[in-house]
DNA sequence: TAGGCCATCTGGTCCT
DNA sequence: AGGACCAGATGGCCTA
Protein backbone atom coordinates (compact mmCIF):
# COMPACT_ATOMS: atom_id res chain seq x y z
CA UNK A 1 0.00 0.00 0.00
CA UNK A 2 3.26 2.29 0.61
CA UNK A 3 3.42 2.65 -2.89
CA UNK A 4 0.11 4.17 -3.39
CA UNK A 5 1.26 7.67 -1.65
CA UNK A 6 3.65 7.85 -4.57
CA UNK A 7 3.39 11.03 -6.64
CA UNK A 8 3.63 11.53 -10.20
CA UNK A 9 2.75 9.93 -13.80
CA UNK A 10 4.87 6.90 -13.83
CA UNK A 11 4.38 5.66 -9.83
CA UNK A 12 0.77 5.60 -11.39
CA UNK A 13 0.86 3.68 -14.20
CA UNK A 14 3.10 1.32 -11.80
CA UNK A 15 0.39 1.04 -9.50
CA UNK A 16 -2.70 1.07 -12.07
CA UNK A 17 -1.22 -1.93 -13.76
CA UNK A 18 -0.65 -3.86 -10.40
CA UNK A 19 -4.59 -3.30 -9.84
CA UNK A 20 -5.40 -4.38 -13.43
CA UNK A 21 -3.18 -6.02 -16.70
CA UNK A 22 -3.39 -2.61 -17.87
CA UNK A 23 -3.35 0.63 -16.71
CA UNK A 24 -6.16 2.37 -19.25
CA UNK A 25 -8.14 -0.53 -20.31
CA UNK A 26 -11.79 0.36 -19.33
CA UNK A 27 -14.49 -1.73 -18.71
CA UNK A 28 -17.62 -2.07 -17.55
CA UNK A 29 -17.99 -2.43 -13.70
CA UNK A 30 -20.34 -5.54 -12.65
CA UNK A 31 -23.91 -3.60 -11.97
CA UNK A 32 -23.52 -3.27 -7.69
CA UNK A 33 -21.57 -5.37 -5.40
CA UNK A 34 -18.17 -6.82 -5.25
CA UNK A 35 -16.41 -8.09 -8.36
CA UNK A 36 -14.40 -9.88 -6.37
CA UNK A 37 -13.81 -11.05 -2.97
CA UNK A 38 -16.38 -11.55 -0.63
CA UNK A 39 -18.18 -9.46 -3.16
CA UNK A 40 -21.39 -10.91 -3.40
CA UNK A 41 -21.91 -11.44 0.30
CA UNK A 42 -21.41 -7.95 1.26
CA UNK A 43 -23.72 -6.57 -0.93
CA UNK A 44 -26.57 -9.49 -0.32
CA UNK A 45 -25.59 -8.20 3.64
CA UNK A 46 -26.36 -5.20 2.84
CA UNK A 47 -29.90 -5.33 1.09
CA UNK A 48 -31.28 -7.58 3.59
CA UNK A 49 -30.82 -5.18 6.84
CA UNK A 50 -31.20 -2.18 5.12
CA UNK A 51 -34.24 -0.80 5.24
CA UNK A 52 -36.64 -2.24 7.53
CA UNK A 53 -35.30 -3.87 10.73
CA UNK A 54 -34.05 -7.29 10.44
CA UNK A 55 -34.08 -9.95 13.33
CA UNK A 56 -30.22 -9.35 12.81
CA UNK A 57 -30.47 -5.76 13.83
CA UNK A 58 -32.72 -6.74 16.65
CA UNK A 59 -30.37 -9.22 17.82
CA UNK A 60 -27.29 -6.57 18.06
CA UNK A 61 -29.68 -3.80 19.70
CA UNK A 62 -30.70 -6.21 22.60
CA UNK A 63 -26.93 -7.66 23.38
CA UNK A 64 -26.05 -3.71 22.94
CA UNK A 65 -28.58 -3.19 25.66
CA UNK A 66 -27.51 -5.90 27.69
CA UNK A 67 -23.96 -5.34 27.43
CA UNK A 68 -25.13 -1.51 29.07
CA UNK A 69 -23.83 0.28 25.83
CA UNK A 70 -27.55 2.11 25.81
CA UNK A 71 -27.61 3.87 28.95
CA UNK A 72 -31.00 2.66 30.19
CA UNK A 73 -33.50 5.33 30.10
CA UNK A 74 -30.98 7.76 28.29
CA UNK A 75 -32.65 10.61 26.99
CA UNK A 76 -35.61 9.84 29.31
CA UNK A 77 -37.15 7.98 26.18
CA UNK A 78 -39.17 5.11 27.14
CA UNK A 79 -36.92 2.00 26.09
CA UNK A 80 -40.07 1.33 22.62
CA UNK A 81 -38.92 4.65 21.63
CA UNK A 82 -35.27 4.89 22.32
CA UNK A 83 -35.18 1.44 20.52
CA UNK A 84 -36.82 3.16 17.36
CA UNK A 85 -34.78 5.87 17.79
CA UNK A 86 -31.54 3.60 17.08
CA UNK A 87 -33.04 1.69 14.52
CA UNK A 88 -33.77 4.52 12.72
CA UNK A 89 -30.41 5.98 13.53
CA UNK A 90 -28.85 2.81 12.33
CA UNK A 91 -30.62 3.20 9.04
CA UNK A 92 -29.55 6.69 8.25
CA UNK A 93 -25.58 5.91 9.15
CA UNK A 94 -25.89 2.75 6.72
CA UNK A 95 -27.80 4.54 4.29
CA UNK A 96 -24.77 7.00 4.54
CA UNK A 97 -22.64 4.36 4.56
CA UNK A 98 -24.14 3.55 1.02
CA UNK A 99 -24.15 7.13 -0.75
CA UNK A 100 -19.98 6.76 -0.04
CA UNK A 101 -19.68 3.70 -1.16
CA UNK A 102 -21.81 4.75 -4.56
CA UNK A 103 -19.52 7.93 -4.54
CA UNK A 104 -16.25 5.56 -4.37
CA UNK A 105 -17.72 3.09 -7.43
CA UNK A 106 -18.09 6.21 -9.42
CA UNK A 107 -14.75 7.08 -8.40
CA UNK A 108 -13.61 4.04 -9.05
CA UNK A 109 -15.54 4.06 -12.73
CA UNK A 110 -13.16 6.95 -14.16
CA UNK A 111 -10.00 5.69 -12.57
CA UNK A 112 -8.35 4.38 -15.68
CA UNK A 113 -7.73 0.80 -13.93
CA UNK A 114 -8.53 -2.74 -15.15
CA UNK A 115 -12.66 -2.72 -14.67
CA UNK A 116 -13.04 -7.01 -14.91
CA UNK A 117 -14.78 -9.59 -13.72
CA UNK A 118 -11.67 -11.09 -13.18
CA UNK A 119 -9.68 -8.33 -11.35
CA UNK A 120 -9.98 -7.41 -7.79
CA UNK A 121 -11.65 -3.85 -7.12
CA UNK A 122 -9.92 -1.16 -5.87
CA UNK A 123 -9.98 -1.27 -2.11
CA UNK A 124 -11.61 2.24 -0.70
CA UNK A 125 -8.06 3.78 0.47
CA UNK A 126 -6.14 2.38 -2.87
CA UNK A 127 -9.30 4.10 -4.73
CA UNK A 128 -8.47 7.74 -3.54
CA UNK A 129 -4.76 7.32 -3.78
CA UNK A 130 -4.69 6.60 -7.14
CA UNK A 131 -7.45 8.83 -8.01
CA UNK A 132 -5.26 11.56 -6.42
CA UNK A 133 -1.89 9.93 -8.12
CA UNK A 134 -3.88 10.36 -11.19
CA UNK A 135 -5.37 13.79 -10.82
CA UNK A 136 -2.06 14.62 -10.11
CA UNK A 137 -0.71 13.25 -13.55
CA UNK A 138 -3.36 14.79 -15.43
CA UNK A 139 -2.45 17.70 -14.33
CA UNK A 140 1.29 17.58 -15.32
CA UNK A 141 0.33 16.19 -18.70
CA UNK A 142 -1.62 19.46 -18.90
CA UNK A 143 1.32 21.50 -18.19
CA UNK A 144 3.36 19.86 -20.89
CA UNK A 145 0.64 20.55 -23.46
CA UNK A 146 0.60 23.91 -22.39
CA UNK A 147 4.27 24.24 -22.39
CA UNK A 148 4.10 22.65 -26.21
CA UNK A 149 1.84 24.53 -27.66
CA UNK A 150 2.89 27.42 -26.71
CA UNK A 151 6.69 26.91 -28.03
CA UNK A 152 4.24 26.40 -31.07
CA UNK A 153 3.08 29.56 -31.30
CA UNK A 154 5.40 31.27 -30.58
CA UNK A 155 7.78 29.52 -33.76
CA UNK A 156 4.95 31.05 -35.60
CA UNK A 157 6.54 34.05 -34.80
CA UNK A 158 4.93 37.08 -36.83
CA UNK A 159 1.60 35.15 -37.52
CA UNK A 160 -1.62 35.43 -35.98
CA UNK A 161 -1.44 32.96 -33.00
CA UNK A 162 -3.68 30.16 -34.05
CA UNK A 163 -5.54 28.68 -30.97
CA UNK A 164 -5.96 30.62 -27.20
CA UNK A 165 -3.68 27.64 -25.94
CA UNK A 166 -2.18 28.81 -23.06
CA UNK A 167 -4.66 31.28 -21.57
CA UNK A 168 -6.15 30.79 -18.34
CA UNK A 169 -9.79 30.74 -19.95
CA UNK A 170 -8.69 27.49 -21.18
CA UNK A 171 -6.11 26.13 -18.35
CA UNK A 172 -8.06 26.96 -15.39
CA UNK A 173 -4.61 25.46 -14.14
CA UNK A 174 -2.65 28.44 -14.13
CA UNK A 175 -2.17 29.70 -10.71
CA UNK A 176 -5.74 30.51 -10.38
CA UNK A 177 -6.04 29.82 -6.79
CA UNK A 178 -9.29 31.71 -5.62
CA UNK A 179 -7.59 34.28 -3.01
CA UNK A 180 -7.96 33.62 0.70
CA UNK A 181 -8.62 29.59 0.20
CA UNK A 182 -7.21 28.13 2.60
CA UNK A 183 -8.26 24.87 0.37
CA UNK A 184 -6.21 26.69 -2.89
CA UNK A 185 -9.75 25.01 -4.97
CA UNK A 186 -9.28 27.18 -7.63
CA UNK A 187 -5.76 25.21 -9.13
CA UNK A 188 -8.38 22.72 -10.26
CA UNK A 189 -11.57 24.11 -12.79
CA UNK A 190 -14.56 23.84 -11.21
CA UNK A 191 -13.33 23.40 -7.69
CA UNK A 192 -14.21 26.12 -6.20
CA UNK A 193 -18.10 25.33 -6.63
CA UNK A 194 -17.53 22.21 -4.71
CA UNK A 195 -15.09 24.20 -1.94
CA UNK A 196 -16.42 24.23 1.30
CA UNK A 197 -14.76 27.30 2.49
CA UNK A 198 -15.60 29.36 -1.14
CA UNK A 199 -18.83 27.94 -1.36
CA UNK A 200 -19.89 28.86 2.31
CA UNK A 201 -18.75 32.97 1.31
CA UNK A 202 -22.14 35.13 0.98
C1' DT B 1 -3.91 -19.08 10.32
C1' DA B 2 -2.85 -14.19 10.09
C1' DG B 3 -3.80 -10.14 7.82
C1' DG B 4 -6.61 -7.25 4.84
C1' DC B 5 -10.93 -5.42 3.70
C1' DC B 6 -15.49 -4.67 4.53
C1' DA B 7 -20.36 -3.68 6.66
C1' DT B 8 -22.64 -2.59 10.57
C1' DC B 9 -23.58 -0.85 15.16
C1' DT B 10 -22.73 2.51 18.49
C1' DG B 11 -21.76 6.73 21.18
C1' DG B 12 -19.83 11.23 20.88
C1' DT B 13 -19.58 15.78 18.82
C1' DC B 14 -20.95 19.50 15.99
C1' DC B 15 -24.25 22.00 13.30
C1' DT B 16 -28.84 23.73 11.91
C1' DA C 1 -34.23 18.05 18.91
C1' DG C 2 -32.74 15.92 15.00
C1' DG C 3 -29.43 15.03 11.46
C1' DA C 4 -24.66 14.59 9.70
C1' DC C 5 -20.23 13.16 10.49
C1' DC C 6 -16.71 10.57 12.73
C1' DA C 7 -14.04 6.95 14.96
C1' DG C 8 -13.86 2.68 17.67
C1' DA C 9 -15.44 -2.02 18.18
C1' DT C 10 -16.96 -6.25 16.31
C1' DG C 11 -17.51 -10.00 13.35
C1' DG C 12 -17.57 -12.12 8.61
C1' DC C 13 -15.28 -13.37 4.33
C1' DC C 14 -11.29 -14.01 1.43
C1' DT C 15 -6.44 -14.63 0.18
C1' DA C 16 -1.54 -15.66 0.75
Amino acid sequence: MAELKSLGGEAYLALAQSYGQSAFAYGAEGPRGYAGAGGGDFAGKAAESSGEQSGEEEDAFEAAAKGGKLKAGGLGKKPKEQRSLRLSINARERRRMHDLNDALDGLRSVIPYAHSPSVRKLSKIATLLLAKNYILMQAQALEEMRRLVAYLNQGQALGAPLAPFGQSAVYPFAGSAVPGCPDKCGAFAGASALCKHCSDKP
